[in-house]
DNA sequence: AATTGTGAATTGATTCACAGCT
DNA sequence: AGCTGTGAATCAATTCACAATT
């Protein structure tokens, strides 16, 4: 989130930012950021602020987003085809190098080539990808992800509606877009 | 989380289950599921577990999902249309009950009707609309906001890469794609 | 004068440990 | 015997308050 307001900061062309500033666009207090940003290093001047380059340098540093990761796609229905399309992750450093699904050919016309399933693993170990993004049923979300991990996927972004089981060492991260709603839904009912 | 969980359950002609599987389903420990319903009464009985039946419909109450939620949509790019074809919201309680674009007439032959801004505040006014889901470009996304916020909306489902400015008794639940990559990025590098 | 960096204090969430039901 | 419900203990995150620095 930081990053991101930094890279904002930056194309205005301001080279300076206090915590208060910075917190503010990031939607946290003041304190929250500075104690945040210690735990890696002192990287601002009292009475000045941070610098918006060096802060954004040494962030993209620590998220390891300076080189290109390569990430596939799983389940080409109507989510997985939109982040397909979705330019903005080559803008954070992750390209979708290419998508599988059941019914590769139905799904041409795209610029991401679309595999069938049969060539994910090759293509995972050949390819050396450690990310995926499973975009599936929930019904085929744990087969799924049990041959991606057999393949050395170590960090998997989950849309399926279901807790993965994984060993230990991969990672998962869940979007589960009605769980969103129902939070927003909840939260309004005054 | 849990009422996915039972859902499932349920569906499998499960009549009871104890804290633990239930737990161990969800991806938590047993004893934070337990607490959890406990800020709620007490619904399971010791020595037995849950009631699958009579725990969904208490949390189902609890979040307000019994009666179908209306929902728009602004911004029908690659993403916006995804979520508008997407099905999964309704089995939810959820209905996106239509759509907002600038260019509504290039984005027609869907499900759902797709309208012009000018539309927007008139439509939400009169059909009541409380939660709205945001899937513009980041430049546009704090000024459709603030439109919605004018016209009545108390939700907002953002997927733009941004921190909205609202004003306190609007809640804003932010979805951001390339932070969740990121975040992956980071736990994997090892 | 402004603003960071950080121990200490506070607040909040999770887990333990076990009493209490069925 | 099995399993929930929960006060107490622990662990983690946030915020305060202010010394240190430019």
């Amino acid at each position: 989130m930081y990053l991101r307001c930094l890279q904002r900061l930056k194309s205005n062309a301001i080279r300076t930012v206090s915590s208060e500033a910075l917190a503010k666009a990031a939607g946290v207090k003041p304190t929250q950021l500075r104690k945040d940003l210690t735990y890696f290093g002192q990287f601002g001047t009292r009475g000045l602020g941070y610098d918006v380059e060096e802060l954004t340098r040494m962030i993209s540093d620590l998220l390891g987003t300076n080189s290109l990761q390569p990430v596939i796609l799983v389940g080409v229905g109507n989510l997985g085809s939109a982040l397909l399309a979705y330019r903005g992750f080559e803008k954070e450093g992750f390209e979708i190098v290419a998508a599988f699904d059941l019914l590769p050919g139905a799904k041409r016309n795209r610029a991401k080539p679309v595999f069938s399933m049969e060539k994910l693993q090759e293509f995972i170990r050949e390819r050396g990808v450690r990310m995926a993004i499973i975009t599936v049923p929930a019904t085929v979300a744990q087969e799924v992800t049990n041959q991606l991990v057999e393949a050395g996927i170590s960090g998997i972004l989950n849309f399926a509606p279901l807790v993965l089981q994984v060993p230990e060492e991969v990672v998962v991260n869940n979007v589960n877009l009605a769980i969103e709603l129902e939070n927003l839904s909840y939260f309004i009912q005054s």
